[in-house]
RNA sequence: GCGCUUGUAGCUCAGCCGGAUAGAGCAUCGGCCUUCUAAGCCGAGGGUCGCAGGUUCGAGUCCUGCCAGGCGCGCCA
């Protein structure tokens, strides 16, 4: 209805150009806009006060002429000039009424639409290193990128969800150095734990398997582990020292084949359990795509070679930097560090030239806001690389802030005292933590209460938008128990039926469905979505309260069951592109 | 110090690339279950949209400055 409205101001536009009234400037001022007061019709246009200036004529005195060059549209019951020069627009109830059949026509997926057909988007998210379970950190992370890869997937986009899994690097070597200690400990060696090791269960738990599976295979003495190792924090030394002799005494004494096997172990069975995690939060992947990959197919050493050409890369004290300051970033970054080694940024540079090539039309990254500084130099890289920066789309989540009841809780993966994703599951449940995390501004600080989210019973607002949804179900299990059979024909020859405030607010707020979905989408931003569903389900429970559908009047019982079905469905199309589940019952 | 970001009701937050009288939930107070699920509904109170300027027909929204909070500023990942 809005775009049909759009094309008649559109012509009488033009129309009024053609004719000299206006100046021919005016193509990007069509704008119709829902109103807030049904007093002011069903939309409402401003055209007429942003024309008035270039046109040089008072505002209300164009809006009668834009009215009187629009073309006659059956769904258009009148117009009215309106304040500081608003024309608003009336709709004619039949036309509205409309949507309710073409929601039962396309169920599922009604609010679809084709706005980004064509066009391949990569949505990359989470991307946790793979050193522990995720937390409620990341929680946000692939709740909100879940919701918006499915949202750019219902309005056309052709999707690939990615998992960047940093499976290199001097993280994974540590972890890998936590496993084989807690292995060793398993062989009965006793041996101090390293102060920056990571310290969690589940590193115990990967050793114990380790262990069971493989026997003493990895077995070193404790006095050749610890010979010839610089003194740990506790001793007064350097705790990072102290971890990269360990991690460099794990890899001389089990050799390469060895070491190689219990980083495996750590990285598999971490990666196993990140996977299922998601996959139970209903959030899946196209490809896990491995850091470990580009650097052993060389894929690092070309991205570098391809920046030295662009002649961004110089040299300094003995490293290699890419100047970045010349495309916009704060300060040249470093590739190749004086010891030879390059950096997480080289390897950062080969994945978005990776990404580049396979020829993505849009490349949507979802970080952590912590990482917001990042920006500049990656898309400096792509535009050093011959790309177009513009292609990427950065999209920060902040972490939320956990609390229990007043009291914060500390984060910290080293020392293994989070609150995992998985925990949070168990507690609030699947739809209480994807309609939560998603129900606010993903840029925006977060305060997530475990006291208040855990609180079933509670004002946790997915379960008033569920509500909604079952009693709808409620309500069709009634009829069946009276004996009644819906007509659904019926009910649709007689929409005009439906008068009642409540009804007329419905329909309209029915019909913006689509608007909001595309909305969300191309905002990158759910909460749209949930805020309008909750919208909804009030509207719904108001009238629910106000009039009942089971009448004896069969005309009017069966218009008001294809309403509230529509109401139903609605709910179930927005609730599954949040993740979240439409009960039946509840 | 520099950069990014946020500031809206007691609390947590919306406010759809400038529109008509700034909204919701929670909390507080008062009502509604012999009729389709009370996890609901109806009503009341509660605001200097951080402060001060500016832009224009019109500013919570855009610009500048200031105040306050958060984050980021490694040859870490």
């Amino acid at each position: 209805m809005k775009k049909r409205l759009e094309t008649l101001l559109r012509t009488a536009l033009e129309r009024l150009q053609a004719a000299g009234e206006i100046p021919t400037t005016a193509e990007a001022l069509v704008q119709i806009e829902r109103t807030r007061d049904p007093a002011h019709g069903d939309f409402a246009a401003n055209t007429a006060m942003l024309l008035a200036k270039p046109a040089r004529c008072n505002p209300r005195q164009l809006a009668e002429k834009i009215c009187s060059a629009l073309p006659d549209d059956s769904a258009v019951i009148r117009t009215e000039i309106a304040g500081p020069g608003f024309i608003n627009f009336f709709i004619d109830p039949a036309a509205q009424y409309r949507v309710i059949a073409e929601i039962q026509a396309q169920g599922p997926g009604f609010g679809r639409s084709k706005a980004g057909a064509g066009q391949r988007v990569q949505v990359e998210f989470v991307s946790a290193n793979p050193t522990g379970p995720l937390h409620v950190g990341h929680g946000r992370g692939a709740a909100y990128g879940a919701v918006v890869a499915d949202l750019l997937e219902a309005v056309g986009f052709d999707v690939h969800r990615e998992y960047y899994v940093n499976d290199a690097g001097r993280q994974m070597d540590i972890l890998a150095a936590s496993v084989w200690l807690r292995y060793l400990e398993n062989c009965g060696e006793v041996l101090p734990f390293p102060s920056n090791g990571y310290r969690g269960e589940y590193v115990r738990d990967v050793a114990a398997d380790l262990h069971r599976a493989q026997g003493e295979r990895y077995r070193i003495a404790a006095n050749e582990v610890l010979a010839d190792l610089p003194p740990d924090e506790p001793e007064g030394g350097d705790k990072e020292e102290y971890i990269d002799a360990m991690v460099r005494k794990a890899k001389d004494a089990l050799g390469s084949e060895r070491y190689r096997k219990v980083f495996a172990a750590g990285l598999d069975s971490i990666l196993d359990d990140i996977r299922d995690d998601l996959g139970e939060f209903g959030t899946h992947y196209q490809e896990w795509f491995s850091e470990l990959s580009l650097t052993e197919a060389g894929a690092v050493e070309r991205g570098l070679e391809k920046l030295k050409a662009s002649g961004y890369v110089y040299e300094k004290d003995g490293a290699q930097w890419f100047a970045s300051t010349r495309l916009g970033d704060e300060k040249d970054r470093v590739l190749v560090r004086e010891n030879g080694q390059t950096t997480y940024f080289a390897s950062d540079v080969a994945y978005h030239l990776n990404k580049l090539e396979r020829g993505f039309d849009r490349i949507v990254n979802i970080w952590g806001a912590d990482h917001h500084g990042y920006i500049p130099r990656v898309k400096a890289a792509i535009q050093a690389l011959g790309g177009d920066a513009d292609k990427l789309e950065v999209l920060l989540v902040q972490f939320a802030v956990l609390y229990r009841g007043e009291e914060r809780v500390q984060m910290s993966t080293r020392s293994g005292e989070f609150v995992t994703l998985r925990q949070l599951r168990n507690e609030v449940g699947k739809d209480a933590a994807r309609f939560f995390y998603v129900m606010r501004k993903s840029d925006q600080h977060m305060d997530f209460d475990l006291k208040l989210a855990t609180s079933r019973t509670n004002e946790n607002p997915v379960y008033y938008v569920q509500y909604a949804h079952a009693r709808v179900c409620s309500v069709f299990r009634q009829l069946d128990e009276k004996g009644w059979a819906r007509d659904l024909g019926r009910g649709m020859q007689q929409l005009e039926r439906l008068n009642e405030t409540h009804e007329l607010a419905l329909v309209g707020t029915l019909s913006r469905y689509p608007e909001i979905v595309e909305l969300a989408a191309l905002q990158y931003a759910p909460h749209h979505l949930v805020h309008y569903l909750r919208d909804l389900a009030a509207e719904f429970h108001g009238y629910y309260n106000s009039c009942q559908f089971l009448v004896d009047d069969g005309d009017l019982r069966d218009a008001r069951l294809n309403l509230i079905d529509a109401v139903r469905q609605i709910i179930a199309n927005g609730l599954g592109l949040l993740g979240v589940s439409a009960p039946e019952t509840m």
